[in-house]
DNA sequence: TGTACATCAGTGAACGCGCGTTCACTGATGTAC
DNA sequence: TGTACATCAGTGAACGCGCGTTCACTGATGTAC
Protein backbone atom coordinates (compact mmCIF):
# COMPACT_ATOMS: atom_id res chain seq x y z
CA UNK A 1 0.00 0.00 0.00
CA UNK A 2 2.26 2.67 -1.03
CA UNK A 3 1.78 6.36 -2.07
CA UNK A 4 1.86 5.59 -5.20
CA UNK A 5 -1.21 3.63 -5.49
CA UNK A 6 -3.65 6.64 -4.07
CA UNK A 7 -1.81 9.50 -5.77
CA UNK A 8 -1.02 10.17 -9.46
CA UNK A 9 2.33 11.19 -9.66
CA UNK A 10 3.05 14.59 -10.68
CA UNK A 11 5.46 15.63 -13.80
CA UNK A 12 6.31 19.08 -13.11
CA UNK A 13 8.25 20.48 -9.90
CA UNK A 14 5.39 22.91 -9.89
CA UNK A 15 2.52 20.31 -9.13
CA UNK A 16 4.36 18.24 -6.74
CA UNK A 17 5.16 21.62 -4.78
CA UNK A 18 0.93 22.11 -4.75
CA UNK A 19 0.59 18.42 -4.00
CA UNK A 20 3.13 19.10 -0.88
CA UNK A 21 1.31 21.73 0.06
CA UNK A 22 -2.32 20.02 -0.02
CA UNK A 23 -0.75 17.55 2.04
CA UNK A 24 -0.04 19.74 4.31
CA UNK A 25 -2.76 21.54 4.76
CA UNK A 26 -5.10 18.26 4.77
CA UNK A 27 -2.58 17.25 7.36
CA UNK A 28 -3.63 20.07 9.46
CA UNK A 29 -7.30 20.49 8.74
CA UNK A 30 -8.08 16.81 10.01
CA UNK A 31 -5.83 16.99 12.50
CA UNK A 32 -7.81 20.13 13.72
CA UNK A 33 -11.46 18.51 12.90
CA UNK A 34 -11.54 15.39 11.91
CA UNK A 35 -11.94 13.82 8.32
CA UNK A 36 -15.96 14.65 8.28
CA UNK A 37 -14.94 17.98 9.60
CA UNK A 38 -13.02 19.02 6.45
CA UNK A 39 -14.04 19.74 3.00
CA UNK A 40 -12.25 19.32 -0.22
CA UNK A 41 -13.01 23.32 -0.88
CA UNK A 42 -11.66 24.06 2.50
CA UNK A 43 -8.28 21.92 1.56
CA UNK A 44 -7.63 23.27 -1.39
CA UNK A 45 -8.30 26.75 0.04
CA UNK A 46 -5.40 26.64 2.94
CA UNK A 47 -3.28 25.07 0.21
CA UNK A 48 -3.67 28.17 -1.53
CA UNK A 49 -5.21 25.32 -4.71
CA UNK A 50 -7.82 24.41 -6.20
CA UNK A 51 -10.57 21.61 -6.11
CA UNK A 52 -9.69 20.64 -9.72
CA UNK A 53 -5.76 20.43 -8.57
CA UNK A 54 -7.10 18.29 -5.92
CA UNK A 55 -8.81 15.61 -8.42
CA UNK A 56 -5.63 15.67 -10.49
CA UNK A 57 -3.50 14.09 -8.02
CA UNK A 58 -6.34 12.42 -5.54
CA UNK A 59 -9.19 9.58 -6.87
CA UNK A 60 -11.15 10.97 -4.07
CA UNK A 61 -11.14 12.40 -0.61
CA UNK A 62 -11.06 8.41 0.65
CA UNK A 63 -7.24 8.30 -1.44
CA UNK A 64 -5.79 11.46 0.33
CA UNK A 65 -7.38 10.30 4.18
CA UNK A 66 -4.73 7.16 3.26
CA UNK A 67 -1.63 9.12 1.74
CA UNK A 68 -1.53 11.27 5.02
CA UNK A 69 -1.96 8.19 7.31
CA UNK A 70 1.09 6.72 5.54
CA UNK A 71 2.73 9.63 5.86
CA UNK A 72 2.41 9.79 9.44
CA UNK A 73 2.70 5.59 9.94
CA UNK A 74 5.92 6.52 8.31
CA UNK A 75 7.02 8.93 11.14
CA UNK A 76 5.81 6.80 13.83
CA UNK A 77 7.84 3.55 12.47
CA UNK A 78 10.96 5.83 12.23
CA UNK A 79 10.48 7.71 15.41
CA UNK A 80 9.56 4.54 17.49
CA UNK A 81 13.22 2.52 15.75
CA UNK A 82 15.08 5.76 16.94
CA UNK A 83 13.76 6.07 20.65
CA UNK A 84 14.22 2.72 20.93
CA UNK A 85 17.27 1.99 19.62
CA UNK A 86 19.34 -0.12 21.97
CA UNK A 87 22.59 1.86 21.93
CA UNK A 88 20.76 4.77 23.67
CA UNK A 89 19.75 2.46 26.61
CA UNK A 90 22.82 0.84 27.79
CA UNK A 91 23.25 0.71 31.19
CA UNK A 92 20.13 1.62 32.42
CA UNK A 93 17.91 -0.22 35.02
CA UNK A 94 14.24 -0.88 33.11
CA UNK A 95 12.39 1.43 34.93
CA UNK A 96 15.05 4.31 34.14
CA UNK A 97 14.60 3.35 30.33
CA UNK A 98 10.43 3.00 30.43
CA UNK A 99 9.60 6.29 32.51
CA UNK A 100 11.30 8.78 30.08
CA UNK A 101 9.83 6.36 27.00
CA UNK A 102 6.52 6.85 28.61
CA UNK A 103 6.93 10.18 29.13
CA UNK A 104 7.82 10.68 25.45
CA UNK A 105 5.03 8.75 24.31
CA UNK A 106 2.84 10.72 26.06
CA UNK A 107 3.98 14.55 24.62
CA UNK A 108 3.70 12.45 21.47
CA UNK A 109 0.05 11.48 21.65
CA UNK A 110 -0.54 14.75 23.09
CA UNK A 111 1.40 16.75 19.76
CA UNK A 112 -0.37 14.95 17.47
CA UNK A 113 -3.65 13.71 19.08
CA UNK A 114 -6.09 15.24 16.27
CA UNK A 115 -4.41 12.93 13.98
CA UNK A 116 -4.33 9.97 16.55
CA UNK A 117 -7.83 10.31 16.68
CA UNK A 118 -9.11 10.47 13.82
CA UNK A 119 -7.02 7.65 12.10
CA UNK A 120 -8.39 5.99 15.12
CA UNK A 121 -12.15 6.49 14.67
CA UNK A 122 -11.35 5.27 10.77
CA UNK A 123 -9.67 2.15 11.92
CA UNK A 124 -12.87 1.22 14.05
CA UNK A 125 -14.55 1.00 10.83
CA UNK A 126 -11.61 0.04 8.23
CA UNK A 127 -10.25 -3.07 8.44
CA UNK A 128 -6.68 -1.88 7.00
CA UNK A 129 -6.37 1.19 8.64
CA UNK A 130 -6.67 -0.70 11.57
CA UNK A 131 -3.85 -3.23 10.32
CA UNK A 132 -1.40 -0.16 10.02
CA UNK A 133 -2.36 0.60 13.83
CA UNK A 134 -1.77 -3.40 14.75
CA UNK A 135 1.89 -3.40 12.96
CA UNK A 136 2.84 -0.02 14.65
CA UNK A 137 2.12 -2.12 18.15
CA UNK A 138 3.89 -4.81 16.85
CA UNK A 139 7.19 -3.25 15.96
CA UNK A 140 7.23 -1.57 18.99
CA UNK A 141 6.72 -4.53 20.89
CA UNK A 142 9.34 -6.36 19.28
CA UNK A 143 11.09 -3.36 19.94
CA UNK A 144 10.77 -3.67 23.13
CA UNK A 145 11.38 -6.97 23.60
CA UNK A 146 15.17 -6.96 22.42
CA UNK A 147 15.71 -4.28 25.06
CA UNK A 148 14.82 -6.42 27.46
CA UNK A 149 17.12 -9.41 26.31
CA UNK A 150 19.61 -7.57 28.16
CA UNK A 151 18.14 -7.78 31.18
CA UNK A 152 16.78 -11.05 31.10
CA UNK A 153 17.52 -12.57 33.65
CA UNK A 154 15.40 -10.01 35.89
CA UNK A 155 12.00 -10.79 34.82
CA UNK A 156 9.77 -13.39 36.23
CA UNK A 157 7.18 -13.56 34.27
CA UNK A 158 6.78 -17.05 32.90
CA UNK A 159 6.53 -15.93 29.40
CA UNK A 160 8.06 -12.51 28.52
CA UNK A 161 7.81 -12.52 24.73
CA UNK A 162 3.97 -13.08 25.53
CA UNK A 163 4.31 -10.24 28.57
CA UNK A 164 5.66 -7.62 26.82
CA UNK A 165 3.33 -7.40 23.81
CA UNK A 166 0.64 -7.72 26.21
CA UNK A 167 1.99 -4.82 28.27
CA UNK A 168 2.94 -2.85 24.75
CA UNK A 169 -0.75 -2.87 24.05
CA UNK A 170 -2.17 -1.95 27.39
CA UNK A 171 -0.18 0.56 27.19
CA UNK A 172 -0.88 1.64 23.61
CA UNK A 173 -4.68 1.52 24.51
CA UNK A 174 -4.20 3.88 27.31
CA UNK A 175 -2.59 5.79 25.79
CA UNK A 176 -5.14 5.81 22.52
CA UNK A 177 -7.85 6.38 25.26
CA UNK A 178 -6.51 8.88 27.16
CA UNK A 179 -5.87 10.77 23.21
CA UNK A 180 -9.32 10.24 22.26
CA UNK A 181 -11.08 11.41 25.48
CA UNK A 182 -9.70 14.56 26.64
CA UNK A 183 -12.26 15.50 29.35
CA UNK A 184 -10.89 18.18 31.14
CA UNK A 185 -11.00 15.90 34.07
CA UNK A 186 -8.90 12.95 32.77
CA UNK A 187 -6.08 15.87 31.25
CA UNK A 188 -5.76 17.06 34.92
CA UNK A 189 -3.64 13.89 35.61
CA UNK A 190 -0.27 15.15 35.03
CA UNK A 191 1.80 13.54 32.68
CA UNK A 192 5.10 12.74 34.98
CA UNK A 193 2.10 10.95 37.38
CA UNK A 194 0.76 8.48 34.46
CA UNK A 195 3.99 7.92 33.81
CA UNK A 196 5.24 6.32 36.76
CA UNK A 197 2.35 4.27 37.54
CA UNK A 198 2.93 2.72 33.66
CA UNK A 199 6.09 2.58 34.69
CA UNK A 200 5.48 0.88 38.12
CA UNK A 201 2.62 -1.28 36.30
CA UNK A 202 5.14 -3.25 33.85
CA UNK A 203 7.98 -3.52 35.94
CA UNK A 204 5.39 -5.31 38.21
CA UNK A 205 3.55 -7.16 35.87
CA UNK A 206 6.63 -8.53 34.21
CA UNK A 207 8.54 -9.56 37.69
CA UNK A 208 11.32 -7.38 37.98
CA UNK A 209 12.50 -6.43 41.36
CA UNK A 210 12.59 -3.05 41.99
CA UNK A 211 14.29 -1.33 44.02
CA UNK A 212 12.90 2.12 44.25
CA UNK B 1 -29.50 15.36 31.10
CA UNK B 2 -32.94 12.77 31.39
CA UNK B 3 -34.78 11.43 28.68
CA UNK B 4 -37.36 13.92 28.79
CA UNK B 5 -35.68 16.75 27.74
CA UNK B 6 -34.98 14.96 24.32
CA UNK B 7 -37.97 13.12 23.95
CA UNK B 8 -41.38 14.57 24.12
CA UNK B 9 -43.51 11.76 26.25
CA UNK B 10 -46.43 10.30 24.68
CA UNK B 11 -49.63 10.63 25.72
CA UNK B 12 -51.37 7.70 24.64
CA UNK B 13 -49.99 4.41 25.36
CA UNK B 14 -50.06 3.62 21.32
CA UNK B 15 -47.53 6.06 20.49
CA UNK B 16 -45.64 5.25 23.83
CA UNK B 17 -45.28 1.66 22.44
CA UNK B 18 -44.49 3.30 18.83
CA UNK B 19 -41.28 5.30 20.94
CA UNK B 20 -40.15 2.30 22.17
CA UNK B 21 -40.38 0.08 18.85
CA UNK B 22 -37.72 3.45 17.26
CA UNK B 23 -35.32 3.29 20.18
CA UNK B 24 -35.46 -0.81 20.00
CA UNK B 25 -35.05 -0.31 15.79
CA UNK B 26 -32.45 2.62 16.39
CA UNK B 27 -29.87 0.75 18.88
CA UNK B 28 -29.82 -2.31 16.55
CA UNK B 29 -28.99 -0.34 13.52
CA UNK B 30 -26.35 2.24 15.14
CA UNK B 31 -24.66 -1.20 16.98
CA UNK B 32 -24.82 -2.11 13.55
CA UNK B 33 -23.85 0.18 10.85
CA UNK B 34 -23.05 3.63 13.63
CA UNK B 35 -24.60 6.70 14.02
CA UNK B 36 -23.56 7.87 10.49
CA UNK B 37 -24.63 4.45 8.49
CA UNK B 38 -27.95 5.10 10.38
CA UNK B 39 -30.72 6.96 8.17
CA UNK B 40 -33.91 8.17 10.01
CA UNK B 41 -35.88 6.47 7.23
CA UNK B 42 -34.56 3.10 7.95
CA UNK B 43 -35.11 3.25 11.73
CA UNK B 44 -38.66 4.18 10.85
CA UNK B 45 -38.83 1.47 8.21
CA UNK B 46 -37.70 -0.96 10.83
CA UNK B 47 -39.71 0.26 13.37
CA UNK B 48 -42.57 -0.06 11.57
CA UNK B 49 -43.48 3.16 11.78
CA UNK B 50 -42.69 6.69 9.50
CA UNK B 51 -40.63 9.88 9.42
CA UNK B 52 -43.41 11.61 10.98
CA UNK B 53 -43.77 9.90 14.15
CA UNK B 54 -39.86 9.49 14.73
CA UNK B 55 -40.25 13.76 14.72
CA UNK B 56 -42.99 13.98 16.93
CA UNK B 57 -40.99 12.53 19.15
CA UNK B 58 -37.47 13.53 18.62
CA UNK B 59 -36.38 17.10 18.20
CA UNK B 60 -33.70 15.68 15.85
CA UNK B 61 -31.36 12.85 15.35
CA UNK B 62 -28.83 13.91 17.57
CA UNK B 63 -31.60 13.78 20.41
CA UNK B 64 -32.03 10.03 19.46
CA UNK B 65 -28.72 9.28 19.70
CA UNK B 66 -28.68 10.82 23.38
CA UNK B 67 -31.70 8.66 24.24
CA UNK B 68 -29.76 5.88 23.39
CA UNK B 69 -27.43 6.66 24.98
CA UNK B 70 -28.44 7.33 28.69
CA UNK B 71 -30.40 3.44 28.35
CA UNK B 72 -27.00 2.64 27.71
CA UNK B 73 -25.41 4.02 30.57
CA UNK B 74 -28.51 3.76 32.84
CA UNK B 75 -27.77 -0.59 32.07
CA UNK B 76 -24.19 -0.06 32.82
CA UNK B 77 -24.55 1.33 35.91
CA UNK B 78 -26.53 -0.79 36.84
CA UNK B 79 -24.80 -4.17 35.52
CA UNK B 80 -21.48 -2.77 37.79
CA UNK B 81 -23.23 -2.19 40.63
CA UNK B 82 -24.79 -5.31 40.85
CA UNK B 83 -21.67 -7.14 39.85
CA UNK B 84 -19.41 -5.41 41.98
CA UNK B 85 -21.90 -5.97 44.77
CA UNK B 86 -19.51 -6.85 47.49
CA UNK B 87 -21.65 -9.62 48.88
CA UNK B 88 -20.68 -11.47 45.86
CA UNK B 89 -16.96 -11.64 46.79
CA UNK B 90 -16.79 -11.85 50.58
CA UNK B 91 -13.72 -14.33 51.37
CA UNK B 92 -12.66 -14.83 47.53
CA UNK B 93 -8.61 -13.58 47.61
CA UNK B 94 -8.37 -10.51 45.18
CA UNK B 95 -7.43 -12.51 41.76
CA UNK B 96 -10.16 -15.19 42.15
CA UNK B 97 -12.67 -12.15 42.21
CA UNK B 98 -10.81 -9.96 39.30
CA UNK B 99 -10.52 -12.85 36.99
CA UNK B 100 -14.58 -13.95 36.89
CA UNK B 101 -14.54 -10.20 36.40
CA UNK B 102 -12.66 -9.37 33.78
CA UNK B 103 -14.24 -12.40 32.12
CA UNK B 104 -17.63 -10.76 32.05
CA UNK B 105 -16.37 -7.50 31.18
CA UNK B 106 -14.52 -8.69 27.96
CA UNK B 107 -17.99 -10.82 27.65
CA UNK B 108 -19.93 -7.70 27.77
CA UNK B 109 -17.90 -5.59 25.54
CA UNK B 110 -18.22 -8.28 22.66
CA UNK B 111 -21.80 -8.54 23.17
CA UNK B 112 -22.12 -4.88 22.75
CA UNK B 113 -18.97 -3.80 20.28
CA UNK B 114 -21.58 -1.84 18.44
CA UNK B 115 -22.80 0.43 20.94
CA UNK B 116 -19.45 0.84 22.77
CA UNK B 117 -17.69 1.97 19.15
CA UNK B 118 -20.52 3.88 18.67
CA UNK B 119 -20.30 5.92 21.54
CA UNK B 120 -16.89 5.94 22.18
CA UNK B 121 -16.48 7.71 18.56
CA UNK B 122 -18.68 10.25 19.59
CA UNK B 123 -17.20 10.67 22.94
CA UNK B 124 -14.02 11.54 20.98
CA UNK B 125 -15.94 15.07 19.63
CA UNK B 126 -18.60 15.65 22.25
CA UNK B 127 -17.93 16.48 25.85
CA UNK B 128 -21.24 15.30 26.96
CA UNK B 129 -20.64 12.21 25.76
CA UNK B 130 -17.50 11.84 27.14
CA UNK B 131 -18.28 12.88 30.48
CA UNK B 132 -20.75 9.99 30.90
CA UNK B 133 -18.01 7.66 30.23
CA UNK B 134 -15.85 9.06 32.31
CA UNK B 135 -18.52 9.19 35.08
CA UNK B 136 -19.03 4.98 34.71
CA UNK B 137 -14.86 4.43 35.16
CA UNK B 138 -15.51 6.69 38.01
CA UNK B 139 -18.55 4.87 39.62
CA UNK B 140 -16.95 1.58 38.87
CA UNK B 141 -13.05 2.34 40.38
CA UNK B 142 -15.24 3.70 43.53
CA UNK B 143 -17.00 0.22 43.60
CA UNK B 144 -13.60 -1.81 43.17
CA UNK B 145 -12.05 0.32 45.62
CA UNK B 146 -14.71 -0.64 48.06
CA UNK B 147 -14.10 -4.15 47.51
CA UNK B 148 -10.10 -4.08 47.93
CA UNK B 149 -11.04 -2.57 51.15
CA UNK B 150 -11.63 -5.63 53.20
CA UNK B 151 -7.84 -6.96 51.53
CA UNK B 152 -6.36 -3.77 52.28
CA UNK B 153 -3.51 -5.22 54.18
CA UNK B 154 -2.22 -7.64 51.36
CA UNK B 155 -2.04 -4.33 49.06
CA UNK B 156 1.71 -2.70 49.71
CA UNK B 157 1.12 0.26 46.93
CA UNK B 158 1.72 3.20 48.45
CA UNK B 159 -1.61 5.29 47.47
CA UNK B 160 -4.36 2.28 47.34
CA UNK B 161 -6.83 4.68 45.83
CA UNK B 162 -5.21 6.45 43.07
CA UNK B 163 -3.71 2.83 42.08
CA UNK B 164 -7.19 1.37 41.85
CA UNK B 165 -8.10 4.19 40.50
CA UNK B 166 -5.34 4.16 37.65
CA UNK B 167 -5.79 0.65 37.58
CA UNK B 168 -9.30 0.59 36.42
CA UNK B 169 -8.93 3.66 34.10
CA UNK B 170 -5.90 0.98 32.23
CA UNK B 171 -8.50 -2.09 31.97
CA UNK B 172 -11.37 0.08 30.88
CA UNK B 173 -8.78 1.91 28.19
CA UNK B 174 -7.84 -1.65 27.09
CA UNK B 175 -11.43 -3.19 26.55
CA UNK B 176 -11.97 -0.03 25.12
CA UNK B 177 -9.33 -0.57 22.20
CA UNK B 178 -10.12 -4.04 22.00
CA UNK B 179 -13.79 -2.79 20.83
CA UNK B 180 -12.77 -0.76 18.64
CA UNK B 181 -10.15 -2.36 17.00
CA UNK B 182 -11.29 -5.76 15.83
CA UNK B 183 -8.63 -6.93 13.31
CA UNK B 184 -8.28 -10.80 12.88
CA UNK B 185 -5.44 -11.03 14.54
CA UNK B 186 -6.47 -9.23 17.39
CA UNK B 187 -9.10 -11.20 18.49
CA UNK B 188 -7.21 -14.67 17.90
CA UNK B 189 -5.92 -13.92 21.37
CA UNK B 190 -8.33 -15.84 23.40
CA UNK B 191 -10.39 -13.90 26.09
CA UNK B 192 -9.65 -16.51 29.18
CA UNK B 193 -5.55 -15.71 28.30
CA UNK B 194 -6.96 -11.91 28.22
CA UNK B 195 -8.42 -11.88 31.55
CA UNK B 196 -5.49 -14.08 33.33
CA UNK B 197 -2.83 -11.11 32.42
CA UNK B 198 -5.06 -8.69 33.20
CA UNK B 199 -5.51 -10.21 36.30
CA UNK B 200 -1.72 -10.44 36.90
CA UNK B 201 -0.89 -7.34 35.90
CA UNK B 202 -3.69 -5.62 38.84
CA UNK B 203 -2.49 -7.64 41.27
CA UNK B 204 1.10 -7.01 40.67
CA UNK B 205 0.85 -3.62 39.99
CA UNK B 206 -1.14 -3.03 43.55
CA UNK B 207 1.74 -5.63 44.82
CA UNK B 208 -0.05 -8.42 46.17
CA UNK B 209 1.51 -11.49 47.28
CA UNK B 210 0.32 -13.74 45.20
CA UNK B 211 0.17 -17.41 45.72
CA UNK B 212 0.13 -19.33 42.50
C1' DT C 1 -75.69 5.96 24.57
C1' DG C 2 -74.93 9.14 20.93
C1' DT C 3 -73.04 13.13 18.59
C1' DA C 4 -69.64 17.02 17.82
C1' DC C 5 -65.32 18.56 18.45
C1' DA C 6 -60.42 18.75 19.97
C1' DT C 7 -56.21 16.73 20.36
C1' DC C 8 -53.04 13.03 19.59
C1' DA C 9 -50.76 9.84 16.43
C1' DG C 10 -49.28 8.57 12.09
C1' DT C 11 -47.98 9.01 6.97
C1' DG C 12 -44.64 9.74 3.23
C1' DA C 13 -43.79 12.80 -0.65
C1' DA C 14 -41.31 16.95 -1.27
C1' DC C 15 -37.85 20.24 0.12
C1' DG C 16 -33.30 21.92 0.72
C1' DC C 17 -28.67 21.94 2.33
C1' DG C 18 -23.97 20.36 2.35
C1' DC C 19 -20.41 18.59 0.07
C1' DG C 20 -17.91 15.38 -3.07
C1' DT C 21 -17.04 15.24 -7.81
C1' DT C 22 -17.01 16.67 -12.77
C1' DC C 23 -15.92 19.32 -16.69
C1' DA C 24 -15.23 22.97 -20.04
C1' DC C 25 -11.93 26.18 -20.18
C1' DT C 26 -7.31 29.05 -19.52
C1' DG C 27 -2.49 29.26 -18.87
C1' DA C 28 2.31 27.10 -18.41
C1' DT C 29 5.82 23.95 -19.68
C1' DG C 30 7.99 20.83 -22.56
C1' DT C 31 9.16 18.85 -27.38
C1' DA C 32 9.85 18.46 -32.48
C1' DC C 33 11.90 20.39 -36.48
C1' DT D 1 16.72 30.65 -31.97
C1' DG D 2 12.01 30.49 -33.32
C1' DT D 3 7.50 28.52 -34.23
C1' DA D 4 3.70 24.94 -33.84
C1' DC D 5 1.83 21.64 -31.22
C1' DA D 6 1.09 18.40 -27.31
C1' DT D 7 0.77 17.62 -22.71
C1' DC D 8 0.68 19.09 -18.00
C1' DA D 9 -1.23 22.05 -14.38
C1' DG D 10 -4.66 24.82 -12.60
C1' DT D 11 -9.42 27.03 -12.05
C1' DG D 12 -14.05 27.28 -10.01
C1' DA D 13 -18.89 27.22 -11.32
C1' DA D 14 -22.25 23.74 -11.89
C1' DC D 15 -24.02 19.15 -11.02
C1' DG D 16 -26.08 15.63 -8.38
C1' DC D 17 -26.65 12.54 -4.62
C1' DG D 18 -27.73 11.40 0.09
C1' DC D 19 -30.14 12.32 3.87
C1' DG D 20 -32.18 15.13 7.65
C1' DT D 21 -36.23 17.66 8.19
C1' DT D 22 -40.85 19.72 7.11
C1' DC D 23 -45.64 19.81 6.23
C1' DA D 24 -50.26 19.10 4.46
C1' DC D 25 -53.08 15.53 5.13
C1' DT D 26 -55.69 11.15 7.12
C1' DG D 27 -57.10 8.37 10.85
C1' DA D 28 -57.63 7.25 15.99
C1' DT D 29 -58.59 8.37 20.64
C1' DG D 30 -60.35 11.06 24.17
C1' DT D 31 -63.84 14.62 26.10
C1' DA D 32 -68.05 17.49 26.69
C1' DC D 33 -72.91 17.58 27.00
Amino acid sequence: LGVLEWVKPPRQARSAQTLERILEAAEELIAERGLEGTTVVEIARRAGSSVGSFYARFPDKEALLLSVLERFYEQSVATAKQVLDPERWQGVTLQDALRPAFLFLLHVFRERRGLITTFTLRAAREGDVAALGERLGQIVAAQVYELLQVRREQVSHPDPREAVRFATWMVLSALEARALHTTEAQSQIPEELIASELTRMCTAYLGIETEG
